[in-house]
DNA sequence: TTTGAATTACGAAAGTCTTCGTATTTACTC
DNA sequence: GAGTAAATACGAAGACTTTCGTAATTCAAA
């Protein structure tokens, strides 16, 4: 017998759910299902079972309110975008940070304006760290 | 005409043979499986299924060596970067790349040298854009 | 040319993900 | 309390992913 070893990561479907409730800050199965973006068809049963998932593997909790239940995030999305990028970074970059960067700056859609945003955060950072 | 999604991304086994196959340049089965760390165990046949898969998704092409098939990238690894960094920015980053930057630069792992690497990437390319 | 080890071809089992239906429960109204 | 609309609980179908076994094929050595 072969066991999967618990993935931290959220699957796509949960990304998606978890999203609309960073952006809520939380909200029941009806809050999130009117947040989806149109064209998104979903059974109200469906949004349930997926919010029930995130609870089961603890990366929302839940409370009652009246007869409903009130999701709210456990994990933040700060932590879950670091915790993204690490695994990305070592699955396709080599764990080279500056690979992935280098990907992202050579890539002509990104605007000056990103540019210069992106420069100000390093030499931010680099500021700080000799400071 | 309705197409079947195709999606462009790789699964997590896909990525693990194609890693493989960007390092080696390209291989036969034999040479992937052999390519992998100890401890990963996979029957000769899986192997064998997952690069037929590959080809069946044109993530690569084979040619016949004696009775063995050889195994060649068709997607370049950068590209795949690229379009990989791509869907996590608008999945997680709201299609703000200076956002993932943030995250990256903020991670206490992060190195000086790969700061200043980073560094010097966003300085070349500023420059030569306006160059 | 027969034989056998290695390889390929195919399909199916096992696991995971996504979606939804049915049954039950809940709170509110009359 | 009975009726009703909304919500929850549970399970299961269908699609996709991962792994592997069996059968057929291939090349080369004896």
């Amino acid at each position: 017998m072969r066991q999967k070893k618990k993935s931290e990561l959220l699957t796509e479907v949960e990304l998606e759910f978890m999203n609309e409730l960073w952006a809520l800050g939380e909200g029941t199965v009806r809050d999130v299902l009117d947040q989806l973006p149109e064209g998104r068809e979903l059974a109200y049963t469906s949004a349930a079972t997926i919010l029930r998932i995130l609870e089961q593997k603890n990366f929302v909790t839940s409370r009652k309110e009246g007869k409903r239940h009130v999701f709210v995030p456990l994990l933040a999305k700060d932590t879950y975008q670091i915790r993204s990028l690490k695994d990305l970074s070592m699955k396709l970059f080599d764990d080279t940070p500056a690979t992935l960067v280098a990907r992202l700056v050579n890539d002509d859609e990104l605007t000056e304006e990103a540019l210069g945003q992106i420069r100000a955060l390093v030499d931010r950072r680099l500021k700080n760290d000799s400071g």
